[in-house]
DNA sequence: CGTGGCATAGTTTTT
DNA sequence: CTATGCCACG
């Protein structure tokens, strides 16, 4: 009895073909990593491969890491040694060792999108180009999607031309570079670019390291561009033994540079090449797998493949459409408190991330505990940047963005003329913006600014001298925030803003924290890059009990029992770009989004619509998606409204005879924003705070009981329950966890929440919220 | 130099 | 509608 009499035939012929090239086309639910990693064990334990030369390549580090765990489970010592990371950070680990053959330093810093728009508009503006016509946005992706091909600055402007745009952004491209050099700085793109310039660069470089990898696997392989197609044709173009695993009908991330013709033609590619199917659906019932592939069916151009599962028939997939945005989102909420799943095993999908919003509301609303994964990523929030920014300054002063967004955060009074005079000169002098603070005095006209400058600078040397006495990461985040009174300033912002954003950097040394526990040797910049390239879902706790707000792409490769597609409207999913463009691959990329959301099911799908929602300020009405309607009827239980003619819709939705008459007043009660008494308990008004929607955060639910206590629950940064009444009153001794202890003044019922006044010993008369300020009686 | 107000533009999905 | 950017004022 071997671990590989659990696999079905197809899966065991996968595991077994451990020469040469192999594609694995695995169907959603088929099994695949159970098969990637019982292959590793094979590799290890039947064909005596040593673990350091076995790459697995995932797609995101949450993959990575449940991938890892697996493998260690299977395989017993050794494990360590395998190589299982994101195309992303591969390319990092290999980049650290040897960039210097391009000219970089190895400690290079990576650039986010947020510092890739900031470079990239200093550069539209040095080069004087008309924003109107060279918009960043426009740029950047222009640069991005050349990158994803390879295409370098110079081929860029081959390509283009005599055509007079194309050769400006040929000129930004070569000078975004030269920018990215000059701070020794990679943009994401360039993390796979880099590489395979690399590897072109050296022949002694590209041997090394295929021979460190002879054996390579490379998951979501339908979803590699051709930067990345490349990067692995070069590692693995000695011993040939790649093996691929992939779904086209789940290549979903073409606006990334993914080539799906790099798994249709892997055949060509290297030919020979053994290809297995995985057929066979262990997670769905039939009703749900059948319902998926009737949609993907009328796509042209697929792989052919017929999953099939032996799981039961199960319920039918059922389909709802609503009246109103709000009323879907509510029928989504009251369904997953009437049908008894656990919340943890309820996802709510959607195709953008603008549509979560209802949902939180609804979830909030009936005290049902949700995550929300996706939005602003927890590590693009303002804060985080700061604090980021003057670790990246304090490791090495080589990153003048990080530099330039600090050296006046909190204000110093530095003000935008004398950072663009300490640019100007550091680039005269060919030094770095920070190098040229520290050496301010030999700056001209400088004046006031120059002391100023000069403390910054000291401040910033007393940091790199506590780190280099052995400070932790975390005490030198807790010394930067306190020392450099980021702190004190962010709390004179304001009451609530400050709480939410103190708890995410006590959520980023956290962070800090587990990260040097797990290191044996924590090393600030290791850190930092560490952070530089999570994702949104790597974050992802699924141990609490709460429902999954996720955009349908940041669902693939999970599964839930029960799924809620929401928002199957025409114009929305599918999008409207989609369905304008004259390229009709664009609707079957959706198409494949479709599948791909259906296929997270296991249990029971609901696929909701509504038929007027705000888009944009203004109410649009919408017909029931096309996908909807490719599910034959015997498949689906669905619940229409009637198409009604326009004036009788009048009569149905607004007072006032006009159509988006309901859903202003809904606004209006809404729990964002409006002052309203209309509900057991007011909520802060998150709608103004920029955390909101942001990263992943966790709204807890009253310990996981639906309704009936009146107090809203919020998690983390919404750790809000209005009081129903306080414990002190006017004149009561309190005490506050900053400010010490003072007396109350007085009591207003605000809209939202008591506030509270209070003279404070030390720190004068505050005004604030009861319940944020968690004010102790004394 | 900092702040506040106004105008404008933008809108998918993310490593 | 909302976020961001720019400009004018204090």
């Amino acid at each position: 009895m071997s671990i590989y009499d659990s696999l079905n035939p197809k899966q065991q012929e996968a595991v077994f073909h451990t020469e040469g090239p192999l594609l694995i086309l695995a169907g959603a639910g088929s099994g695949k990593t159970r098969v990637l990693t019982h292959r590793i064990a094979y590799l290890i334990e039947e064909k005596h491969v040593k673990p350091w030369n076995i790459m697995a390549i995932t797609f995101t580090n949450k993959a990575a890491g449940e991938m890892r765990e697996r493998v260690d489970k299977l395989v017993g010592s050794g494990s360590e040694s395998i190589w299982v990371s994101t195309f992303h950070s591969s390319c990092v680990r290999i980049l650290r060792r040897f960039i210097e053959y391009l000219g970089y330093n190895t400690n290079f810093t990576i650039y986010d999108s947020d510092d890739q728009r900031t470079l990239m508009r200093q550069v539209l503006k040095k080069m004087d180009l008309d924003p109107k016509q060279f918009r960043d946005r426009a740029i950047i992706n222009a640069i991005s999607t050349a990158k994803n091909e390879l295409i370098s600055p110079q081929e860029y402007r081959l390509n283009a031309g005599g055509d007079w745009r194309e050769q400006k952004i040929a000129a930004v491209y070569q000078e975004y570079q030269d920018c990215l050099k000059r701070n020794n700085a990679l943009d994401f793109d360039d993390l796979i670019f880099k590489t395979v310039e690399l590897f072109n660069a050296s022949e002694e470089v590209l041997e090394y390291w295929q021979e460190r990898f002879c054996y390579i696997m490379v998951d979501e392989y339908q979803d590699t561009n051709t930067a990345q197609f490349r990067l692995i044709s070069l590692l693995a173009g000695k011993y040939k033994n790649l093996c691929v695993v992939g779904d086209d009908d789940q290549s979903i991330y073409k606006f990334r540079g993914a080539n799906i013709r790099n798994i249709l033609d892997f055949e060509g590619a290297y030919p020979g090449a053994r290809v297995i199917k995985l057929e066979q659906n262990y997670r769905s019932t039939s009703h749900i797998l059948d319902a998926a592939n009737a949609v993907i069916q009328n796509n042209e151009g697929r792989k052919d493949k017929a999953l099939w599962t032996d799981n039961g028939a199960g319920e039918p997939v059922e389909f709802r459409q609503f009246e109103q945005a709000y009323e879907e989102a509510e029928g989504i909420v009251r369904d997953i408190l009437k049908h008894g799943y656990a919340y943890q095993d309820c996802a709510v999908l959607y195709r953008t991330n603008a549509q979560s919003r209802l949902l939180e509301e609804q979830c909030i609303r009936n005290n049902v505990p949700y995550r929300l994964v996706g939005g602003v990523n927890f590590y693009q929030r303002k804060e985080i940047k700061d604090v980021l920014s003057y670790l990246k300054t304090i490791a090495n002063g080589h990153d003048d963005l990080a530099a330039q967004r600090i050296i006046n955060v909190p204000k110093r009074g530095i003000g935008a003329t004398t950072i663009g005079r300490i640019t100007a000169w550091s680039s005269e002098q060919g030094i770095s913006f920070y190098d040229a603070c520290v050496r301010i005095l030999a700056i001209p006209g400088m004046g006031k600014a120059a002391a100023r400058v000069g403390k910054f600078t000291a401040q910033m040397e007393s940091f790199r001298e506590l780190l280099q006495t052995g400070a932790s990461i975390k005490e030198l985040i807790e010394a930067v925030v306190s020392e450099t009174g980021y702190q004190e300033a962010l709390e004179a912002e304001g009451e609530i803003e400050a709480q939410t954003r103190l708890e995410n950097i006590e959520e980023l040394i956290n962070k800090a924290v587990s990260y040097s526990e797990e290191h044996e040797q924590p090393d600030l910049n290791e850190f930092l890059e560490e952070v530089a390239l999570v994702a949104d879902i790597d974050r992802m706790d699924d141990s609490e009990n709460r429902v999954t707000l996720m955009t349908l792409h940041s669902a693939k490769g999970l599964e839930f029992p029960m799924v809620y597609l929401s928002g199957m409207e025409d114009g929305l999913f599918p999008g409207m770009m989609a369905l304008m463009s004259d390229d009709k691959t664009e609707v079957e990329e959706e198409r494949r989004l479709c599948y791909v959301g259906i296929t997270r099911a296991k249990e029971r799908l609901l696929m909701t619509a509504a038929r007027l929602r705000m888009v944009n300020g203004e109410t649009r009405y919408s017909k029931v998606s096309r996908f909807v309607e490719e599910i034959p009827a015997e498949l689906i239980q669905a619940e229409r409204l009637y198409e009604r003619a326009g004036r009788q819709r009048n009569n149905e939705t607004g007072a006032d005879g006009l159509p988006w008459a309901k859903s202003r007043q809904q606004k209006g009660v809404s729990m964002f924003g409006m002052k309203s008494n209309s509900y057991d308990s007011p909520t802060p008004d998150f709608s103004g705070t920029p955390a909101c929607g942001a990263g992943i955060f966790d709204a807890a639910g009253a310990g996981g009981r639906a309704s009936k206590n009146p107090a809203p629950a919020f998690g983390k940064q919404f750790t809000v329950q209005r009081q129903t009444a306080l414990d002190y009153g006017v004149g009561d001794r309190i005490r506050h966890i900053k400010f010490g202890e003072g007396t109350v003044q007085a009591i207003e019922d605000g809209a939202r929440d008591y506030e509270v006044s209070v003279n404070f010993d030390g720190a004068g008369t505050k005004k604030m919220f009861a319940s944020f300020a968690k004010l102790k009686k004394i």
